[in-house]
DNA sequence: TTCGGTGCAAAAGATTTGCATATGT
DNA sequence: ACATATGCAAATCTTTTGCACCGAA
């Protein structure tokens, strides 16, 4: 897609989250999709710092908050304790190796269906949830099989 | 129990996790104890320091990170953010109100294996997990139902 | 034009660290 | 006695706020 048309597609992905449209926001919501992953404020300030260097830190952290607000982002809180981010998509849980980093994204729905058993034993409504498997990924397996 | 045995109690608790003797040390076990739950650093310290007054915020996080080196206690990063501790017991999950903020424990073998198959497929060892279940508590659902 | 969005600087929290002193073994 | 733990104050880090200015609709 060329650059043109990729502004448009932010500007209007932002808008139909009724989100006015600004430079900043779509620099943000940009760097979300050439960044991708689970970013921290720190990383997404300074990667989109490279390519609008005015943009300030305050704006930064404000605008994670709309976006989660506007369900156009999401929040986590991973085991390291940093808030990080990511961009909305269909509904996932994570799988995180503790020696590289490296954090993939699963779906099960035979789990999906064991806790909504369990809620309801407890005599809960289930909203949401948040599944994280830590471990060692292939790659660190095979580098050092220790 | 009387309050020497107690006090007896929480000490080779210490000793046996390899974590020398301090009366501070122990205020902190037995706050986990008495107090229960998922208490954040602030929390843990108001607590103590009813009981211990001259006891400092700087001890009460620096034992915590101890106690959680030594398999002691437990750190959870939940959706509110704010780190969270409980003392180490049976491995189990979490089910939270986001209504009234209770904390429920739970266990379940069938999600256990689940997610064990799941790692395995994408190639992780799995070492660790965390499940959270987030919803309305029985409670709430009753007082107000909307 | 008008209101919301931004940026900067400063504030606010939550931890952590340096260092002299106190304490457990 | 010796090594480690503690408490205070100050330093960090991360995130939030106040406020004057700027920019999008």
């Amino acid at each position: 897609m060329e650059y043109e048309a990729h502004q448009k597609a932010l500007a209007s992905y932002l808008e139909s989250h009724n989100l006015k449209r600004t430079k900043q926001r779509e620099e943000i919501l940009r760097a979300f999709v050439d960044a991708g992953g689970h970013l921290t404020g720190e990383d997404l300030y300074q990667f989109i710092r490279k390519r609008a260097p005015r943009i300030g830190y305050t704006t930064v952290y404000r605008t994670l908050k709309l976006f989660v607000e506007a369900g156009l982002a999401e929040e986590h809180h991973f085991d390291d304790g940093v808030t990080r981010y990511e961009i909305e998509h269909k509904h996932h849980d994570h799988l995180l190796c503790i020696f590289c980093g490296k954090i993939l994204e699963f779906e099960s729905s035979e789990i999906e269906e064991a806790q909504k058993i369990v809620a309801e034993e407890l005599g809960f409504t289930l909203l949401r949830h948040r599944h994280e498997l830590y471990g060692r990924c292939a790659d660190c397996s095979a580098s050092k099989q220790s």
